[in-house]
RNA sequence: GCGGGAAUGGCGGAAUUGGCAGACGCGCUAGCUUCAGGUGCUAGAGCUCGCAAGGGUGUGCAGGUUCAAGUCCUGUUUCCCGCACCA
């Protein structure tokens, strides 16, 4: 019976009856931690990228269990979310069931796909035993101040109706459904995740991560070093501090500028410029996100009528706002030296506003004003003739001196808002009391349960705040009635511990045991698609430093590896899309093919970190393959029949008396399969899983070619079979588990340990040496392998055909590179 | 605008990190088997000149370093990704 969909059932079922792939929890010495980022449970089946992420993921686990690592294979469902809620205002089937519905359907797929994991493991974040524990970090990030109340202005998204994160925001629109976002004030949970930023910064080098995917963190992060500096108000009793990393251009100031959200901007405004002011403020608060963002468009502002002291000579400078300086980044106050910054100058040129020149270029240099480089100061007082960053330091340290101004870091990260005006997600257990004020819910009373008859239309309120029963509690300080926070947790937050609670996924006195998980983490290797490099693996390494702060674990960090799957493109190129008519769904192929088929397509078909365009041929070249190794062992297996595998003797990995004369053919064979060894036990280990079955294949045709040449050391053909199995296993399991039955070896193949490969073997008898004279390959000679460098130059320089090539010529340098070339320069 | 990555046959993609470019596979060509084949097997093949032996040329483009460059350096083009008025 040739492979197929049979196969795999048959295989599943085994797998499942006798728990192969259960965790030992008490062997964890030898543990890994191996972690896919767990899917959100949409309508359909598994797609393309589910089953590249999970299955290839699979085959590296696997891999690592034959190494005799005992391999933590956990698998869950990231199932609160804004889908389920569109899907039920559009359909009226309410999340809850929609969702516990598709996790059902996704529960099977992964199984049919046969992968190792451990569902006794699961998680589901949608589960009140999950999202209880979602609610006690709140409330212990509260404690800790890490969790806070604040005023903003807040992404808001007109079209789902709730604020968004920073991170949501995709140019200006919702990452959702790309409506524009708005700004809307409203007063949100904030997570500090910026006590961490130096931290989360710091530690980036030392993570196994893509290089890109830490350059995006760092990005993100944004530290920048400057200073603040004290700007007194000219009439009036206020002052403000500005942030800038330019403190050499002081002297050039001509004009400050306020964000217009800025708190300042009601108290020094003089009356004269009220109305224009608050017009003006209005104005910037239409706009859309895209609308400022736009870096083509014009900047704008107003005269605030107030004036302030530049403290390094004194001067006057008028006071403006203008919403080209952001009310979240710094002190939301800046110093403008338009001479010396682009933005400025722009603005300085539109509203007549004086440029003042304190930096020239050094010589030779264009320093046309806006002059933005590093200079030499000039009409600087002391200062001037003194380098930038030389005066950067003095005149901050002059300042310092006089208590207006210091040294200062400033990070771009902002603190992460984690209300969402939505139903599908974790209820925020605080409690807002008339008399007490947002009061947190006792540990003893979570969860605070989901209610489930709510009216979650979106109108721009909490459907929770709808919903009566919910709603209404009373304060648990005071007793008297109050009213639970109606908005839910975004459900980054949810991601940001998933991992933390697979080792430990049915405690239910704890979010997890600190001990347990401190042996269990951090996790060895994880994989997922980029788009998270900036919101959940941030977010993530900020849940795990903030909770090790606190005590409940202690590593630094929760994914030491890291590795992003590439995106596999529709058959025409482009990004897979239900519009273009380019989708793949895998499921008619595995119908058709087999799991393992599939499997192995998308590991030889792609460089796992690119992904690229779907091929239906690469499917049929790897079927092709199949029936290649399935006739072979077929083959092998009955050159067994007859000897002592049939006898009963069937554990051992040797069956067959025979020949064990190793001639050339055998030392061929010998060295094409250990170099499939090695090289796919590198290549598999290392994620590229299109050379480990490429040097796989090299073994089957090694194999075949051996087989047709007269088979005589029968014990080492059938020894190789038997490894090219193994070495095929991580990538065709329900397949090598059958073909390993057919060979009479006992259950499971799993069980075996992973075949090593033998340095001896890979060395030949002779190598091919390139001879090159000038550069130019002339010759190809076979010597005996192990020659050194002097005797490699010795033997070739007095082969026959050599000496005639040199004919007529002076040879005036011989470089030789064992075991690879010659090259001899002449005249 | 700033930052990062990539570019290799007709195609997917390799190349011990400076040492035979094109592994493995697809597609293609020729042959064999079966012959109804869309099955199986063997061989060929970067491009180009040549009947051939053999030569030339070749990793986006232009330079450079080196005995030797897909790989290192400089400049440049195109594409992808991230950030984007962050003071």
């Amino acid at each position: 019976m040739a492979y197929s969909t049979k196969t795999d059932e048959k295989w599943q079922k085994i797998w499942e009856e006798t728990g192969l792939y259960k965790f030992d929890p008490a062997n964890v010495d030898k543990k890994l931690y191996c972690l896919e980022m767990f899917s959100y449970p949409s309508g359909a089946n598994l797609h393309l990228g589910h089953w590249y992420n999970y299955a290839l993921t699979d085959s590296w686990a696997r891999l690592k269990r034959m190494q005799g690592f005992n391999v933590f294979h956990p698998q869950g469902f990231d199932s609160f979310g804004l889908p389920a809620e569109n899907y039920a205002i559009k359909t009226g089937i309410h999340p809850k069931d929609s969702t516990y519905k598709n996790i059902e359907t996704m529960e099977v797929q992964l199984k049919k796909m046969g992968a190792t994991y451990d569902w006794d493991y699961e998680v589901i974040t949608c589960d009140p035993e999950y999202y209880k524990w979602n609610q006690w970090i709140f409330l212990k990030l509260y404690e800790h101040g890490l969790a806070y109340r604040k005023k903003a202005p807040v992404n808001w998204c007109p079209s789902c109706k709730t604020v968004l994160a920073n991170e949501q925001v995709i140019d200006g629109s919702c990452e959702r459904c790309s409506s524009e976002v708005t700004k809307k004030d409203l007063t949100q949970w904030f997570y500090k995740i910026t006590e961490y930023a130096q931290e989360l910064l710091d530690c980036l080098p030392k993570l196994d991560w893509p290089e890109k995917t830490k350059k995006i963190q760092q990005n993100w992060i944004g530290r920048s070093e400057g200073a603040e500096i004290v700007f007194e108000g000219a009439d009036g009793d206020f002052s403000f501090k500005v942030f800038t990393t330019r403190a050499d251009t002081l002297y050039g100031v001509t004009y400050v500028v306020l964000a217009p959200e800025n708190e300042l901007v009601d108290r020094i405004t003089t009356d004269e410029y009220k109305a224009s002011v608050e017009q003006y403020r209005s104005f910037s608060k239409m706009q859309t996100e895209i609308e400022r963002l736009s870096t083509t468009r014009e900047k704008t502002g107003v005269f605030t009528g107030a004036y302030a002291i530049n403290p390094v000579n004194g001067e006057r400078v008028p006071i403006w706002i203008a919403d080209y300086v952001l009310a979240g980044y710094g002190t939301g106050c800046v110093m403008a030296v338009p001479a010396h910054d682009e933005r400025d100058y722009e603005f300085a040129q539109k509203y007549n506003l004086p440029i003042r020149r304190v930096i020239k270029g050094e010589e030779g240099i264009d320093d046309t004003l806006p002059f933005v480089e590093d200079g030499i100061l000039i009409d600087s007082a002391e200062f001037s003739g003194i380098g930038s960053a030389d005066s950067r330091e003095g005149i901050v340290r002059k300042l310092n001196k006089q208590g207006r101004g210091e040294m200062k870091i400033n990070f771009r990260l902002r603190d992460w808002l984690v209300s969402r005006q939505r139903y599908w997600g974790t209820p925020i257990p605080v409690i807002h009391c008339e008399h007490c004020g947002a009061v947190p819910v006792p540990e003893k009373d979570l969860p605070v349960e989901l209610p489930y008859n709510v009216e979650f239309k979106p109108d721009g309120k909490s459907p929770l705040a709808k919903c009566e029963e919910f709603n209404n509690v009373s304060c648990p300080k005071c007793g008297k009635p109050a009213k639970r926070d109606p908005d839910t947790l975004d459900t980054f937050v949810c991601s940001s511990w998933y991992y933390l609670r697979y080792p430990d996924n049915k405690n239910s006195e704890q979010a997890f045991n600190t001990e347990w998980i401190d042996k269990l983490l951090p996790v060895d290797k994880y994989v997922g698609g980029a788009e998270h490099a900036a919101m959940h693996l941030l977010y993530a390494r900020f849940f795990t430093k903030a909770l090790r702060d606190m005590g409940y674990l202690h590593f630094d960090e929760p994914f030491l590896s890291l590795i992003h799957q590439g995106t596999i493109l529709g058959p025409d190129g482009n990004r897979m899309s239900k519009s273009k008519g380019n989708t793949v769904s895998p499921d008619d192929y595995i119908k058709e093919n087999g799991s393992d088929v599939f499997r192995m397509y998308l590991a030889f078909g792609f460089a796992y970190t690119e992904g690229g365009p779907w091929s239906d041929d690469g499917i049929k070249a790897i079927s092709r393959f199949v029936g290649r190794v399935e006739r072979l062992v077929a083959g092998a297996a009955e050159l067994c029949s007859g000897s002592d595998a049939a006898a009963g003797n069937s554990s051992g990995d040797t069956a067959c008396k025979s020949d064990t004369a190793m001639g050339s053919e055998e030392k061929e064979l010998n060295y094409v399969r250990n170099l499939a060894i090695k090289g796919a036990t590198e290549d598999t280990d290392r994620f590229q899983f299109n050379t480990s079955i490429a040097r796989i294949m090299e073994l089957v045709n090694a194999l075949y070619k051996y087989e047709s040449s007269g088979l005589k050391n029968k014990s080492l053909y059938l020894e190789t079979v038997v490894d090219m199995l193994k070495l095929l296993a991580p990538f065709a399991p329900h397949l090598t588990e059958e073909l390993w039955e057919r060979l009479g070896k006992s259950y499971s193949i799993f069980n075996q340990s992973w075949p090593k490969w033998e340095k001896n073997a890979l060395v030949r008898d002779e190598v091919e040496i390139v001879i090159q004279i000038n550069g130019k390959i002339r010759e190809k000679l076979m010597l005996p392998s192990g020659l050194d460098k002097a005797q490699t130059e010795e033997t070739v320089m007095q082969d026959e055909k050599v000496r005639s090539l040199l004919e007529g010529m002076s040879v005036l340098k011989v470089i030789a590179v064992p075991g690879r070339l010659v090259n001899i320069v002449v005249k």
